[in-house]
Order: C-alpha cells, then sequence, then structure tokens
DNA sequence: CCTACTAGAGTAATCGTTAACCCTCGCCAA
DNA sequence: TTGGCGAGGGTTAACGATTACTCTAGTAGG
C-alpha cells in the first residue's frame, strides 16, 4: 500500500509533525534527524497524499478548465498551453466540456467547485442576462478567468482575441492586395463573429470602399454551411474579388465554392480565414489566416489566474484583449 | 463562505451524521427531517465537499490521463471522449502532459498518484525495457490502461488500434484498385511504425507482389519530413503507383511530392494515410484513410478502467485491438 | 548560580465527511 | 409485565495531513 508520514514516523521514531516538518522544509529539525526521515520517505516511496494535506491547508492546487468542446483544435491548444503553464507551479487541470450545453455547463461548474478548485478557467456558453452561475460563483470566492467568449455585464475577468482587430487586420490585407469587392463570410454568434464584422465594416470604410449588401452573407460554422453561403455570394454582380472568412473551416468551404465555380485563387478571388488552425498550409491553396494568439490566450489567462489565486484581497477584474497576427500565404498571394 | 453539512445540522438542530446519511440517502431517516434537511441544503447550495469525503472514503472520482501531447488531434479527441464516458459515473479527468519526455512521464504519473486518483489512462513514451514507472504503478494497486502505445513485458490492460491491421487494410485497398507497384513511407517508432509496416508486407505477400527494396522510404512524423521521404521514393525506376502512408500529415506531405513531380494523382499514383483526421476531405485531393478508431479507443478504454476501478479482486489484464475501417476518397478512386 | 533564550522536538486540535456502533423510544407478543 | 425489535436518530473515532502551541534540554550572559 501506499505509506503514510504515520508509517515514516514509526520507523524513524519521530513524530508525525516532525515528518511533515521535514518533508515541507519548516520549522527547526536538526540535519541527523531531517536526513533519516527524508532516506525512510525515499525507502517507502512517500507520495503527499493532497487529498489530506488540501482539507487542511483549503488549497488543492488544481485548476478546473470548463471548455464547450475538447476536440476542437482551438481549445484543445487552450487546454494544452493551460497545463503546461501552471504545472511549475504545482497544479493541475480538471478538465470539463459541456458541449454547448448551458445547463451541463452550470452543473459541471458546480462539480469543479464541489471538488474545491483553487481557480476557473471558462469558455463558457451561458446565453446573455443568464448570471446566475456566475453569481454563485462569485459567491463562493473562487478566483476565475473568462476566456474567448466574453459575458456582456459581468465584472470579470476576461482574455480572448481581439476580434474586431481580426475582422480589420483580414480586410486591410484584402485591401492591400488590391482588391476592392470585399465580401464576408460572417459566423453565427452574436458576440464574436459581430464584433469580426463590425472589424470589416470599418476597414471598408476607412478605405472608402462601397459596402455592397450581398456581400456579407451568413456562412454558418463548417465548411458545408460556409459552401452554400459562398455560392450565394458568388451570384451577386459583381462577384467580389476578396473574402474575409470569419473562420478557417468557413474558408475551406468558401474556396471549394469559389474552385468549382471557375473562379481562379487568388487571382479572382483571394480569401483570408481567421483562427490559422494548424492544416491551414497543407490545404489545395495553402489559406492566409489571421491567427487569433491561441498560446497567449492560454498563457495569460493562467497567469492571471494564479496572480488572483495568490492574492488574498479584492483585485479589479482585468479583460485583455489578444492582438491578432496576419499570416499570409497562397490564398491572398497575388499582384496588388 | 461555502456551507458545510455543520452548518445545516446547526440550521436544522440534528448530528452532522444526520445530514450526512439524508444527503447520501443511507441510513433510515424520517421523512420530515429528510424535508427539512434538503430544503436547508438547498437553501445554502451545500455542495458535497469531495475532498474531504475522499479523505474518508478513499476514493475521488477522479482519473488520471497521461498523454504525450495534448494539442495532437488523437489525443485531443481521446481526451473528449475519456472525460464524456466517465462523467455519467461521477469521474472528471485530471489531465496531464509529458511532451515525449519519458522522465517528466514519470513524475507526473508520481503526482497524479499523490493526488490519489481512482485510475489512470496512459500513452506512455516510456523506453523499452524500462518498466520501474510500471512498477511503481503497480505497487499502489491504481488500476490503469495503456493506450494507444503497447509496453511490451508489462501485463497490463491495453487498448490500441490493430497496426498490422491498418497496414494490410491499406495495402490490400491499394491493390483492389489496381496498383502493382506499392510503396511505404514509415514511420520512425519501433512498435507501431513496425506494425504497420508488417501489415503492408503481408498484404503484398499475399498478392504475390514484388517487394522492391527502393519502395518502403522513412517518412518521419510531419508533411515535411514525408516531402523529402517521397521525393527519394519517386527516383526508384520504375516509380510506385500506390503509397501507403505511415500518417495523414505523411500522406500529405507526400502528395505534395508527388503533385509537384508531374504525377496525377491518383491516376499515376494512389495514395492512403492513417489516422483518418478530421481535415482529410478538405485537402485539394481529399485523402483516403484508414480511420483507427480513435473514439472506440477512449470508450473502451474508459469501460476498461471503471471496471477495475469498481472490482475489488484482481482481474486479468486485457489487450483490446481495435478493427481499422477505411474511409475512401480521391486520393485512390480511380479505374482499378 | 540563576535567568532567558533557543534549537529541536512533541501535543492537541482541526479540516469536512463517513463508518461503525450505540441509544432510546414505542409497540407488540408472550 | 417483560422482552425483543425496529425506526430514527446520535456518538465516537477515524482519514492523513497541517497549524499553533507547548515542552525540554542545553547554553550563554550577567
Amino acid at each position: 500500500m501506499t505509506a503514510t508520514m504515520t508509517d515514516i514516523a514509526r520507523a524513524v521514531k519521530v513524530s508525525v509533525v516532525t515528518v511533515s516538518k521535514v518533508l515541507r522544509n519548516q520549522g527547526r529539525i536538526s540535519d541527523a534527524t531531517r536526513k533519516r526521515v527524508l532516506r525512510e520517505a525515499k525507502r517507502l516511496h512517500y507520495q503527499t497524499n493532497w487529498v489530506a494535506r488540501s482539507l487542511v491547508t483549503r488549497r488543492t492546487y488544481t485548476i478546473g478548465l470548463l471548455l464547450p468542446e475538447f476536440a476542437h483544435p482551438f481549445f484543445a491548444e487552450i487546454a494544452r498551453v493551460v497545463a503546461h503553464s501552471v504545472r511549475p507551479h504545482g497544479y493541475h487541470v480538471v478538465i470539463s466540456s459541456f458541449e454547448e450545453d448551458p445547463e451541463l455547463e452550470a452543473s459541471e461548474m458546480d462539480c469543479l467547485l464541489g471538488r474545491q478548485v483553487d481557480g476557473l478557467i471558462i469558455a463558457s456558453a451561458q446565453p446573455e442576462r443568464r448570471l446566475d452561475m456566475f453569481k454563485r460563483l462569485q459567491g463562493t470566492k473562487t478566483p476565475y478567468v473568462l476566456i474567448d467568449r466574453p459575458i456582456l455585464g459581468l465584472r470579470a475577468c476576461y482574455v480572448g482575441a481581439d476580434n474586431q482587430a481580426i475582422g480589420r487586420l483580414a480586410t486591410e490585407h484584402l485591401i492591400a492586395r488590391g482588391c476592392l469587392r470585399i465580401g464576408h463570410l460572417r459566423g453565427p454568434e452574436m458576440g464574436i463573429a459581430a464584433a469580426r464584422l463590425e472589424g470589416y465594416r470599418r476597414a471598408l470604410a476607412r478605405a472608402g470602399l462601397r459596402r455592397a449588401s450581398g456581400y456579407v452573407v451568413e456562412g454558418g460554422h463548417g465548411d458545408a454551411t460556409a459552401y452554400e453561403g459562398m455560392r450565394i455570394m458568388l451570384k451577386v454582380t459583381p462577384p467580389p474579388d476578396g473574402v474575409f472568412c470569419y473562420s478557417d473551416p468557413v474558408a475551406i468551404g468558401a474556396m471549394r465554392a469559389i474552385t468549382e465555380a471557375g473562379f481562379r485563387l487568388p487571382q479572382d478571388i483571394a480569401v483570408v480565414g481567421a483562427g490559422n488552425v494548424h492544416y491551414s498550409d497543407v490545404l489545395a491553396v495553402p489559406l492566409t489566416s489571421v491567427d487569433q494568439g491561441t498560446c497567449q490566450i492560454g498563457e495569460i489567462a493562467s497567469k492571471l489566474l494564479l496572480e488572483r489565486i495568490a492574492t488574498k484581497g479584492y483585485m479589479r477584474p482585468k479583460k485583455i484583449l489578444i492582438s491578432p497576427t496576419l499570416v499570409e500565404r497562397e490564398s491572398t498571394r497575388r499582384a496588388a
């Protein structure tokens, strides 16, 4: 069985407290005793029982990661980065995905709190104006950081991409590549998609380009819906000569529609995606994409959370937007 | 602050034990008392303190997931499936990735054991014949299941893809598509890659096809190394008319080399990958790929582990190989 | 020689829950 | 009347560690 401090204490003939002190390097212990304890601990392969320690210290060195979905590359990357960032501080990560179900999200949050996590990182799917999950969370005083999806009306830490900047950057890039009729295949959500759309609009306005109504089409979430959306947009006369797509999967669907319609890519129509997912450069036409700084989001969220865990008093919530960067590939590489 | 059973007990004027019994639906409690306790519990938003409960029950309802890498689609999917499979049984998952570093893997295992996980699922990177990590693990009697990478000489549960079958299936498919000179871009590892190679060889032998020496080339892990490997293979005369690639990324690199060399795909050279990663059908030429049954691996590993956790006595280790399935796409779609 | 201090330990209480008994009615049968 | 039994609770002692004291020599200083 697993050895406990009592086992060590008995073997070395000291009290459990002495063992505890040695193992934590605390209190005054003679070198001789320390060595004997350490030797015995090693001999028995002693491992701190964190359950017992946590009960009295009220710290589990565990953080909860509450995500809508795990297999999604963005969230998988977040999980990786978060686990990696907190490990040097002795923390581990308990994961929980709620498949975009707000009810499940709330109940999973309760579970994680019951497990006494020291803090939470959440990409929430709570509908707008439904803050009771967060009220409950705040009631427990457990630190938490929101990522990716901002929650309106909540005074809380938030780290996410600067979606308006993403829209602006993508659109400005198309403009710089000489596009004059720039379309947008937008996403379905209120917050994120709306901000990207707004960035797109502002970039157009600043460049003095017109906004034809048919140039903004709903592209859904995946490449299938995006394919349909793009086909609709291509029927506008004149067709667009550049498209900013809400996400990379959407861009993939769009490119398929464009190629099938007989347009050349990027000569006739240039395409920009967003997300810069791992496979963007192995596509038929490698996709120019706006990188949303996934790693940074994970790192900063972790850092923020650990800060808050370490601090007793009140800390003002911080909202941090990560500046996107453009990764240019073939899908926009053409003469301006 | 968070309410405890003591708070409820005081409010309802019963003992803590009574509260505990009500909350666990155990022991004989009158309906009246039960209702009062439950009402108070709800009023205070009582949540079981799992740390305290675990200390006495010796069950944390937590399982550890020890993986080489998180962002990799295969492992991300595994994490998703495992978390999803164990949740209905009240379990949560603590993740830990060790970036292919055996030392880190072992130390993370110790941490997870210190956290008293009820069981472990491991895709190990321990080098061959270094079993001491597992000896230690077995010493704790903590149930565990290996996935993906078998460990030789270890009597332990294992769930993984049938790699030889993958090689066979891919090669037989190429044969069925009329390929006569079939190459293999192999992977670097001993176990998995060797098994796929063996499956390839057997399929060739069974079909009575010759094995030219230059037709088996090391393709590395990613598309960059695979690209180089494929260029080498294309110099053989006559060049292959079909290639089974160790993985999908490898196949992507190979396809690039093939196209650049002026061959048509799949008419001149057909390509099969393995892994069936999510983006296989959005490539320039959608890639035929052998699906290795990721979901099944995760589900079965979870089931096996929960079984072992629930069972007191000894259980014979089970080794389960998941039969692969072929997903045909454009890269092999040609007349036989 | 006595006091004060310190190094090096030990004791007792506690964290929140559960396990294993124990107690006290009230009721019923002998 | 007594004995037994079961319903409905309560008591006590863990679980494995930590925290906050307490205790005891030895030692240095006056």
